[in-house]
DNA sequence: GTCTATAAAGTGATAGAC
DNA sequence: GTCTATCACTTTATAGAC
């Protein structure tokens, strides 16, 4: 039966769904495509077929992961300059759109939440060792086009500072996607596991403070360099 | 010939540098016994007769990159909390504390600056993996020692919001880690290198910023819960 | 499309010579 | 301590039957 080009055959998707599963508990490296036809009860040969080898495989779920993520930052991002030509896109609706999508694609997965965003959080960590190309340019994009939308917003923070600053941002993503998914609830203590919509308003809150560090300060005294935190 | 406690033989100490650089360039997953033998211009069995198995090796370098930095962030505090006995420790101490024993090491390794970077980044992101018993109880330990004093620092944030607020300071920590090895300057644009203290001490102001978020205006007016990023 | 069988290379670990 | 040879197993990938 001829399926069209945005479905997948049930196989196929069995086998993706293994793997997504298997990716985000082990890591990437981790997973051998034995287990991977194991858990879909398929045969070794079906990941050569469906995805031409194990690397193929590995590159399809980064994508299915990755992309749906930067093209729901860009809307958001096309949303909030369209709303408002010629104006200046406040600091906390530029973050909102850069860290609320991550829950954008958590729906549509077949996985539970916890794996999910384990899953992302390898996925964008990746980055490390080298996305796909194609990935790794749709991410240079997203973030050449944020960077330039907080140099807006915050005129007074240079282009170096603010790209480390929005670094530092990622880091905070990252990290919380990859932990959030540990089972374990992150937080010590008293620790009860959080959903991740109070964790990323969290982040969110945490990383205006960061990103916008010093510039309201600037902003009611503009007269030269402020060395308020000299340490 | 007989070595004291402290020291390695020269082929384990060859052995262990090889695998230091090769887990730091590929991952811990992504490196085989034999890779690590043939760089280090040993045998095979070298790898067992000096580490037991490949994953004493493993955590042979976890431990031997985390632990000291650990050690120094504790003296660090120590230092801090004694210099004024029942006095608060300013929130950029404790920060500074945390962060910057981070270049403590990198002097006594054999590796390349951003290889070390790289390899720590590593070595702390495999918490989420799970690391070595022994290095995650130490973590855990610093953790809540850093905790209670943030929480001294910053009394009117409650334990679970400023245990939320230093999980992103580590995310960032352990992202530009990671990324500052990556061979090429994390800073998009005209991003030039930059050395690792200047990353650091960027970083500490974004933290500073961030965990102490609303708390400068909490203290000017201590009046109930403080809704000043409402979204 | 699905599956078995198998190729060809690589894996961690170890016995035993030196 | 060092090294070679080798074991027992796993790895990705593919040829070819159905």
């Amino acid at each position: 039966m001829q399926i069209s080009r945005e479905q997948e055959s049930g196989a196929k998707q069995k086998l993706r769904i293994a793997a997504e599963q298997l990716f985000a508990e082990k890591g990437f490296e981790a997973v051998s495509v034995r287990d991977i036809t194991q858990r879909s009860k398929s045969n070794v040969a079906a990941v050569n077929y469906h995805f031409g080898s194990r690397d193929g495989l590995v590159a399809s779920v980064l994508e299915r992961c990755v992309a749906p993520v930067n093209a729901e930052r860009i809307a958001r991002l096309d949303k909030l300059e369209k709303k408002a030509p010629g104006k200046v896109v406040a600091l906390e609706d530029l973050i909102g759109a850069f860290v609320y999508p991550l829950v954008h694609g958590v729906e549509k997965s077949e996985l539970s939440e916890n794996l999910y965003y384990r899953l992302l959080g390898r996925a964008l960590a990746q980055q490390v060792d080298g996305l796909p190309q194609q990935i790794e340019e749709q991410m240079q994009g997203v973030m050449r086009r944020f960077t330039r939308a907080f140099g807006r917003a915050l005129p007074t923070v240079s282009e170096a500072d603010m790209a480390w600053r929005i670094h530092f941002m990622v880091g905070g993503v990252v990290w919380l996607l990859m932990r959030q998914g540990g089972g374990s609830p992150v937080v010590q203590g008293k620790g009860q596991s959080v959903a991740i919509e109070t964790a990323l308003g969290r982040l969110v809150r945490f990383a205006v403070a960061g990103v916008g560090e010093g510039h309201e300060l600037d902003a009611q005294a503009a007269k030269g360099p402020q060395v308020l935190f000299d340490f």
